[in-house]
RNA sequence: GUCCCCAUCGUCUAGCCUGGUCCAGGACACCGCCCUUUCACGGCGGUAACAGGGGUUCGAAUCCCCUUGGGGACGCCA
């Protein structure tokens, strides 16, 4: 069997948004699954629209998501000739015609059609001219595009996903193949690429699907094996309408600034539009290579949830060891500011420990930024909820007292804290959580988060104290501050 | 408007091809309860869908037709 070859054919116009990244998810794994060839080309022949310094960004993103390729990106702007080479094939073997429509005249026609209702469509004026008229118009060296000539008749092919589709030839117009300035469009220069790519199948987004008709008729005139196509459901935003650049939908590496995994974002995009048929949903990339196949792609068009994303990512994320989420963790630490790249260092360990309490609350990777402050300095301030909540005007003592026990505390960890709170607040005879929630005040400044006793044996004995005195000092003078 | 595609819980989907095992299964979200010093995790339970109408058939979520709804394409853009 012929070896597959698939691509991706990202337009240097945007970022790489999450349409065309579920669109390479699709072709990569297409490509792994069969031991097949993923490929990468870069559409910009639409010069006034292209911006390389785009190109990059856009392989970044793939690159991101644990998308490789396995040959040099290609660049049709660097295959005009090669393009323009086979439309002069098909003028000489009257396959294509040359049309000398002014714009104004296409300007007209559409005008008419516009008024009438009717769909614009190309009057064919050009396509069987004498030869004297069309010879007449190059020798006064008139400009003209090139049309291609469409058969009458209807056209069937079969999808992968969707299975026959059947398109009425004259609903197609005799389309431009070629520019006026000599530059092939579109459908012309991916017909000629996907052929001398060798490219197998092409998977795609179903807003492709009446390109594909036209792109039929070129690989027939030239003469060319038709490859297998997949349409593939669009991705929809909430509001229903498909992703785009132009909606200012977020490029997909933005997900990652926002504490996505890559892995799982993929994972995500690839259960948009294609289910195993079992109840599993949690992948890692080997599993979907082995399990994916086009055959399982849906039909319809899935709205993008990020809900959803977010719960996968949180799977993700616990099925991470805390080694792995700490290496992704402590450049965010050292962003945030709370403490630097030294002392982290030093001190992984600690790291890893404040991983392991937060493991079960964070769903994002930048959660452990926001959950972590007051691990790393004492300057936080008390959430103004919990203090009205928690700082009790008899707090200030409990936090003292407990302060003092622990000072003498020979071993400072959890059952050692716990069991000294436990005793003092029966010899005080009141309920233990009348200690525990300002302690945990004192000791993070939020009234969530981790077990306390777990939380004082990782923040440590010199730190706790201190933190608890200066909780008993702040609540004093909030009361002082009261009475005046 | 024309053409093409699609149609199961709010969302992602399984089931449809090869009708009966489906008063439709899973996941996210939501709501209860349990666990619990908080927030989470976890456990248990719950609300919630075959778009509508006609056929075909003993029997239809499954097959056919129509309607409706949604999406996409209609460029010398890609």
């Amino acid at each position: 069997m012929k070896e597959v070859r698939v691509r991706i054919a990202p337009s240097p116009s945007g970022y790489l948004h999450v349409g065309t990244a579920r669109t390479s998810i699709f072709n990569w794994l297409f490509a792994r699954h069969n031991n097949g060839k993923f490929l990468v080309r870069i559409e910009d022949t639409d010069t006034e629209r292209s911006d390389y310094s785009l190109v990059q960004p856009i392989l970044d993103a793939l690159k991101w998501l644990g998308i490789n390729w396995d040959e040099d990106p290609i660049y049709q702007s660097k295959r005009l000739d090669i393009y323009r080479k086979y439309v002069d094939e098909m003028l000489e073997k009257g396959l294509a015609y040359r049309c000398f429509c002014t714009s104004e005249e296409l300007e007209e026609m559409r005008r008419i059609a516009v008024e009438e209702k009717k769909l614009m469509m190309y009057d064919r004026r050009w396509r069987d001219r004498p030869k004297e008229d069309v010879d007449a118009m190059l020798a006064q060296g008139k400009p003209y595009a090139v049309r291609i000539r469409i058969p009458d008749g209807e056209t069937t092919y079969h999808d992968i996903v969707l299975g026959e589709i059947t398109k009425q030839n004259f609903e197609l117009e005799d389309f431009i193949i070629c520019r006026t300035d000599g530059r092939a469009v579109y459908n012309m220069a991916v017909v000629v690429d996907d052929h001398e790519m060798g490219i197998t199948h092409v998977v795609r987004g179903n807003d492709h699907i009446s390109n594909t008709f036209k792109q039929i008729h070129i690989y027939r005139a030239l003469g060319w094996e038709i490859p297998q196509f997949a349409h593939i459901p669009l991705i929809l935003r909430p509001d229903k309408r498909k992703v785009s650049k132009r909606l200012g939908d977020k490029d997909v590496a933005q997900y990652g600034q926002e504490g996505i995994l890559p892995e799982a974002m993929f994972n995500f995009l690839c259960l948009l539009g294609w289910s195993s048929k079992d109840d599993r949903e949690f992948y890692h990339y080997n599993e979907l290579i082995e399990a994916f196949s086009l055959e399982n792609v849906t039909k319809a068009n899935p709205i993008f949830n990020e809900e959803k994303l977010e719960a996968l990512n949180f799977e993700h994320l616990r099925a991470m060891p805390e080694h792995k989420i700490a290496d992704l963790v402590a450049p965010l630490i050292v962003q945030a500011g709370y403490t630097t790249k030294y002392w982290l260092e030093t001190r992984w360990e600690y790291l890893i420990k404040i991983i392991g309490l937060l493991k079960e609350r964070c769903r994002r990777l930048t959660d452990y930024v926001v959950q972590s402050e007051y691990f790393f300095h004492d300057e936080f301030k008390y959430d103004p909820e919990g203090i009205n909540k928690r700082f009790k005007p008899e707090s200030a003592e409990h936090l003292e007292l407990l302060a003092k026990k622990y000072e003498m505390l020979p071993k400072f960890d959890h059952d050692g804290t716990m069991n000294a709170l436990n005793a003092m607040a029966e010899e005080l005879n009141i309920g233990k959580g009348k200690l525990i929630h300002p302690v945990r005040l004192a000791v993070t400044g939020v009234t969530a988060g981790p077990g306390l006793f777990e939380l004082l044996e990782v923040i440590g004995k010199e730190s706790s104290i201190k933190r608890m005195n200066k909780a008993a000092e702040f609540i004093r003078k909030m009361k002082e501050g009261g009475h005046e």
